[in-house]
DNA sequence: GGCCTTATTGATTGACGCGTCAATTAGTAA
DNA sequence: TTACTAATTGACGCGTCAATCAATAAGGCC
């Protein structure tokens, strides 16, 4: 028989980790039981904990899933950037990107950062996703603004969030009509998110190019490793 | 005895009210049971469902409350905004206010964003609130940056959003360390997010009253009414 | 007092979910 | 084949929770 045979630990877990964020997005919930998680991977509910602890450590593998997707993401993008410019594109294009704008991903995230407000490893999780955000923003700030570039990088930070939340929400809003619930995972346009986070930050650079305050002391516009780096490990 | 005696029907709904939102801001979830929240408002179980349907219909009623507690705070603070400026301020000072910024409206708050996935009259109400937001911020712009306005106005909306959830989490991550899970809601410190909004629309507005694009057509720099207005009915 | 309305509750129920466990099956090496 | 290991499952126990209902108590009104 074709798909009956058994599988190896890794597989299993990453089935179930899969399936775990599927049926998170198709229903929008956290509340989403074990014989769900198990249907949708094609295994008995009771592998789902021969494999994971409790629900709770299947939930924050899912997220640390998430993350580690978003991160790949961010930096294949970051790989192929010459210039502050192209750097601060690839991390922005990347949030609003396929990956994180699924409605899947969508879910999982909105669902994670209220997690986050009770659980502790999520909760680590998620500020651990945004010190990376943040170090890579001000990486590419610097040559731009200089010092002020952590002050800005929170803030660009922060919209990328609120937006991203924005537009989640009204693709929910608009996209399922007949469209309530399904499995798979339609494509969703993130472009005007990530459009309005770039223009945002034009605008704080050239202001900030403007006044002479303290931009850069002086420096290679370009220096050396864009720190997408040693992301720790998840 | 003292307290014994009954209520009326809107005192209740108010307790009950006032009960659920406290039992979320201590849980961090929506998943509290009926009994918890009829305990914290010294009632029994049963009672809650006399006055609600069920316990969706509760938690919208939450819901709207802590909206409709924000939106009265941002109208007083526009009530005694002058300048167009006030009117920015004001906004985004209600916004990390005392009212908004508690543990329990956090709490309440991040939640509903994600109970908004799911449930569309919840969704309704978010996009509502959005809605307004964008109307006042639209308002409060105009004068200082013309049509560009409504362009701006949604990445101030979304960095708003954005910071608050930022902030609203470290806040979490940094009080309960004995702190965790306590009754009352200790006051949280929203000034360094409202910094952030004020910096990034002076920013944006600098820069469009430097470049002579489209700014104002011209207009009085304080037009008539504030239009945090006739808020439709929650 | 007697009567009607309404708030309020205790007890109950039916459903359901998490996590366990002992038993079964499939590979694998000797 | 036999023996051993790991994957997989079915059945189930225990707890919990939303929602119901019939019964009680409290106030207003004549």
């Amino acid at each position: 028989m074709a798909g009956k045979s058994r599988k190896t630990e890794e597989e299993r877990r990453a089935e179930l980790i899969a399936a775990t964020i599927r049926e998170i997005g198709a229903s929008g919930t956290l509340d989403v039981t074990t014989s769900q998680i198990a249907k949708s991977a094609g295994v008995s509910p009771a592998l789902a904990f021969h494999y994971f602890r409790d629900k709770e450590t299947l939930f924050l593998a899912a997220m640390r899933a998430i993350l580690t997707d978003y991160g790949e993401d961010v930096r294949q993008a970051l790989r192929q950037a010459r210039t502050a410019d192209d750097r601060l594109q690839a991390i922005v294009r990347a949030s609003f990107g396929m990956t994180s704008f699924r409605r899947e991903a969508i879910s999982a995230w909105v669902n994670f950062y209220a997690l986050a407000l009770r659980s502790d490893p999520a909760r680590r999780m998620l500020s651990l996703y945004q010190r990376r955000l943040q170090s890579n923003l001000v990486s590419a700030l610097r040559p731009k603004v200089g010092d002020r570039a952590p002050d800005l990088a929170r803030r660009i930070g922060g919209l990328i969030d609120g937006l991203y939340l924005r537009y989640g929400l009204d693709a929910k809003a608009n996209g399922p009509a007949s469209d309530a619930g399904r499995r798979d995972s339609p494509q969703i346009d993130g472009s005007e998110g990530a459009r309005h986070v770039l223009r945002a930050i034009a605008a704080e650079c050239e202001l900030a190019q403007a006044s002479p305050a303290d931009p850069i002391p002086d420096a290679d516009p370009d220096p050396i490793a864009p720190l997408a780096g040693p992301q720790e490990l998840l």
